[in-house]
DNA sequence: AATGAATGAGGTTTCATTCAT
DNA sequence: CATGAATGAAACCTCATTCAT
């Protein structure tokens, strides 16, 4: 039973982390509304007072996520203009971000496909602006000589694919912390790159390279229940 | 409409085609086993001649593609021992195998969230093979003096996300032929991995890269629906 | 149609009654969930806001049963002492009740079978009270020198078989009102007993003994189906 | 599989056969046609070149059941002339009859509300039989003096659930011999009838009468399971 | 006779959504 | 705002029955 004076504002945050979560663990589509206004001390018919339906929840959320996304990451790269900076401070807003916002990294890419059409529509918009950032970044650095690639387009999308690898796989965070984990996703991104300096001059860190493999291993989820996002391949 | 009495075998091999389709395009939460009976002409109580139910037939269609797609491998690594082989090998066969048979190489990563625990557990086990081999392969590199990373583990993983990308992306077929895919990954492969003489010598391919950028373009779905299963990030 | 926002109490209860007589008439496995919520007028689905599933519901409505008759039962013999009297009440008592709730005393018999065995196990630690009662009163009787049986547990089976006849016979209403039946099963009963006083001096009751006979006869169930639960050996 | 001659008589006695045990445990509603095929070795569909439907199959096994039972009766009973004999000779055959074909004796009793109307007319019928030869014994001892009862209907019904009580009770074999529980009921129905001779008479059988009723206990059913068609009154 | 593949009706159950209270 | 009771569509699944082979 929620507390009297939970003001509508106060009750709908609630609704969307408990959502954020629930999808994050369940889907989108196995997480029903019930559990979701239990969750939040409310029973499902209580739930169309603050949201218009299930669909519109969903995207709302990923709306909200995205955008915030947009608006941190363009406080970040403001003041820079060498391409080099830029890439290492994107890779540290993206890195650090699904560190710490794992669930929400991880339904803005899993459940895009529960969108109606329209609302993919919207949502797919929003989310290029990431893309293009990134393609934008890379075209400036290859025109002023530090990046060499073949393709733009292709290099930008492998530079995502290698940045969003954390919010798909679990990397045990007593082995390799926030810092390191940045550093050797930047050394191979300006690798794959083609920047000179990163070249071929690496140091293993830290522990001998052969060991550190076996490593990384999924995390249980809740209730003994293997986390359901693990990404497998 | 089908006939009593026609053959176990083929109508089974129907079903598994169509149900890999629909899970693509829609989920597997979101596949209905009535669409997936309309789709191969049955009525929906039928499908129970050739599947025990909904959620055992999602773990054999991932199984037989996991085991299929690691005979497969096996075979193409067999004879090769050299390391950079053996990557531009695995290369080779991953692109490939996604290039052709997307649908498949899409839904074994992303509906293993929809198994149960034990099904899951099963899976997870079949699907470690491919990380452990890419891990074996970089593991061998860097003893050779091949390769040089900071983590065999990470870098791994890097490897598998770039590889993995064209499964989550659309590369408008017009522009990219598979061949040059290929060289471009395998490329940006090598450098990640830190192989010298690929380091900075790259040459731009075929045609001007600020342009190609923006060919890089969702498709659309059957029925004038987006292709629900984007990558969006 | 009901309205949404009737009162909770008042449904279940009307679930209730339409349950007794529907499993009566068709039993447990032939009552469909459809035809339950029909009957008081709701949707299949909406059965779900008041009963957990159908196997529970059967489960709650024998439990309740049986409790009531339970406390009923034991209050009728709470102050009575002597053996005779207290086989006087239960007779009084059992005939009576089922005379009243035909229904009620023919499932809680016949449907056992229909219950998991978990439920089983609580439904027959509840129902051996009865027996156990029945037993109780024999054995003090026996030890009081008032009746005299050759095994305890054998005659109250006897005597729990014939008290329950009328649950599975029709007897016409017409010729035997109810006060003439427990007469007559009193008498059989303290005959089978072996109570002296009522051993062979039976005066013939109102009319003539080769006739009534023929009266008893099964009684047409709703719809001119025979009631389909009538005891044909 | 079946083996090569199995005739169509032989396959069809094993459908029986298989479906009394079936029938037994399950009831006719839970008890599935593939269960059927499959205890004789056949699968469902062939089941239909011996059977006509479900509800014919129970038809005539009810029927022949019944069938078979009167005329064993009708071979007793043929050169007895004083009531009291016959009375015997019904007893010895009923008790004797469910002590060995247990199955058999509870499915004609439970299973007759599954029968269709016109079906059920045709058992009732057959069955009505059994009833009138109490009946007609009980008149006929009446007329002759040596049964004193009220009511001849009501007197031949409460012999009739007497007599059937070992259908739906487990009597523990071990403790109480076939031939011991004739005595027993052949006791208790003559002094029900009102048999002078056998009025107070009685010395307890055996062991002491208090303890031997704890001996009466439910016998587990197959797999565990309780059997399920115990009588729970 | 037997089988394997199919139908189609219908069963139990879930769930997003609505609305009187 | 919140709830509890309801709807109604649709989901998964079962089963008696049919029929080409």
């Amino acid at each position: 039973m929620r507390q009297r004076g939970s003001h509508r504002a106060g009750t709908f945050s609630a609704i969307k982390a408990a959502g954020i979560r629930l999808i994050y663990e369940h889907g989108y589509e196995a997480m029903t509304l019930r559990m979701l206004a239990r969750s939040v001390g409310l029973e499902s018919g209580s739930l169309y007072y603050h949201i218009k339906d299930k669909q519109d929840f969903l995207f709302r959320l990923l709306k909200e996520i995205i955008e915030a996304n947009i608006a941190a990451l363009d406080e970040k790269l403001a003041e820079l203009d060498d391409p080099e900076e830029q890439i290492r401070a994107f890779i540290c807003f993206f890195i650090t971000h699904q560190w710490e916002k794992k669930e929400e990294a991880f339904i803005i890419s899993s459940e895009v496909r529960s969108l109606t059409p329209e609302n993919y529509q919207v949502i797919n918009g929003l989310t290029r602006s990431f893309q293009d950032r990134v393609e934008e970044i890379v075209r400036h650095g290859v025109a002023r000589g530090k990046f060499r690639v073949r393709n733009v387009g292709v290099a930008a999308i492998a530079v995502c694919d290698v940045l969003s690898g954390p919010a798909r796989w679990y990397y045990p965070k007593e082995l390799l912390v926030l810092d390191e984990m940045i550093e050797m996703i930047t050394e191979m991104v300006f690798r794959l790159l083609g920047v000179p300096a990163y070249a071929a001059n690496t140091i293993p860190l830290c522990r001998n390279a052969a060991s550190s493999a076996a490593d990384i291993q999924p995390k249980a989820g809740p209730a003994g229940f293997p986390a359901r996002h693990l990404w497998v391949r």
